[in-house]
DNA sequence: CCTTTAAATTGACATTTATCAATGAGAAGA
DNA sequence: TCTTCTCATTGATAAATGTCAATTTAAAGG
């Protein structure tokens, strides 16, 4: 239920039909693994999202369609810099995007992104 | 693209209609953040795919419908503990299951979970 | 039993991460 | 210009994480 988009980026279920007899375990693999590369770019964007703050953060964000930093620290109960660095963490994943205005950075989810 | 399932579980965004000249930015937010428990189960299963090492592992384990724990740690490029480390994670988030036969410990996807 | 084999566990270590206090940088208003 | 306010950055620290060597556990087969 939760990670399906995430598979469809991954190689497909190959039925393998060689006699299971004659197959060990360890016999090398016939799939190839997703590319290092591939896995890199994919755990960062799961990294952003595998920490409780983030989360409730975003939630926060998709919720209120607007929210500036400094309206996040009471409900999150964390620091200035705290909030700083995660809502960092999620804009480089490609989640959250900011905006300056006068002295307020204001974030919006990417819709893209989190549809 | 990727996270739309997790945004479900998420409040649904509401339409502030209060004066916005009045509204200050650090004014309290209408909306309430998702629960710290339900943060960090989702948390969890994101956490679980936060690494490369096991997205590739996902990614064999769904390709070939079934793989031996003994057979990971060639196209991973890690060692025995590694590996039984790895898979333990994606066990705990319910994204594999294993069954024992005889020696082998062999593994699939949990397709409800990957669908 | 004893040996062999596969996996799990333990222990150690280096790296990464989450957090906050202190400080710096930029914008707005007096 | 001077002060205030918001956010970013730096530095420090404790906790979590990924990795492997060594050991233990469990299953098969002599």
């Amino acid at each position: 239920m939760f990670v399906n988009s995430i598979m469809k980026t991954m190689s497909h279920p190959k039925t393998i039909t060689i006699d299971e007899n004659v197959v060990s375990c360890c016999s090398p693999l016939t799939a190839i693994a997703m590319s290092e590369v591939e896995a890199g770019d994919i755990a960062q964007i799961f990294g952003a999202l595998s920490d409780p703050v983030r989360l409730r953060m975003l939630s926060l964000v998709a919720a209120e369609g607007e929210v500036c930093s400094c309206a996040l620290e009471e409900p999150l109960g964390k620091s200035q810099p705290t909030i700083s660095h995660h809502t960092r963490i999620l804009a480089e994943a490609g989640l959250i995007i900011g905006e300056k205005r006068g002295r307020w950075m204001w974030w919006r989810i990417v819709p893209e992104r989190l549809g």
